[in-house]
DNA sequence: CACTTATATAAGTGTATAATTATTTACTTA
DNA sequence: TAAGTAAATAATTATACACTTATATAAGTG
């Protein structure tokens, strides 16, 4: 993969996007496998057209990338995204969150595609 | 230096303060060179009050430390701070802005202590 | 096709934020 | 000690942001 430089305000827009700690901890929670929306509702206990919002700004940035899965739209990061590298190490600075899904998975919430 | 684990909220508010053009900037020139107030006003065109605040939002955090010098305050990277080793690769991955000081030198602008 | 479920978009609202001007505090020097 | 320079703090304001409720769109199911 090419590595353009980087701006200073394309980095400050980056870090403002996770500097949100809804944000932030969907990007880890999507660092390794995809989560729908719905999910994120149960995690995160906010309205479901909050954490819409949320995951169109990453959209819009081109952080993450959505699948759809019959009714369900799943979403994960996008490792070819330019940004990518610039993040990783950021992401693997964060404490694990799988333990979330597992709390999902135990009440029987977690939607698993196919 | 002892590694503690950093939270998720931390992290958060340490990239929200990051995700502001103006303190990110502020963050990489003064990773190897001390400045000062003035310094800032000149570099960023914003009112002194403006570095000021955004300086404090930096040094509650611990990111930055200040150093008097006479009538002028020095502000430089808190390399002793227990979140230095998470921004570092941050500040790594951003544009070298050492040409900012250079202008400010050309045109004798540049504070020097000592 | 009507009904349900999942998600997105629109509109509105309260709070946070980054700037400003005005003032205060601190240090230096004549 | 008075005047000048540097920086901090206070008060104000306009804008950005994260949420909410209401509604629209899209897909699955009887």
């Amino acid at each position: 993969m090419i590595q353009t430089t980087i701006e200073m305000e394309e980095v400050a827009l980056i870090l403002k996007l996770l500097g949100d700690n809804t944000r932030l901890t969907m990007m880890k929670l999507i660092e390794k496998q995809a989560c729908c929306v719905c999910e994120f509702v149960e995690i995160f206990h906010v309205s479901q057209p909050s954490i819409s919002q949320h995951l169109r700004k990453l959209k819009d940035l081109g952080l993450v990338r959505e699948d759809r899965k019959g009714q369900w739209i799943f979403y994960s990061i996008d490792k070819n995204n330019e940004y990518y590298s610039f993040i990783k190490p950021i992401l693997d600075q964060l404490p694990n969150q799988d333990y979330k899904l597992k709390e999902l998975e135990e009440n029987g919430r977690r939607i698993s595609c196919c």
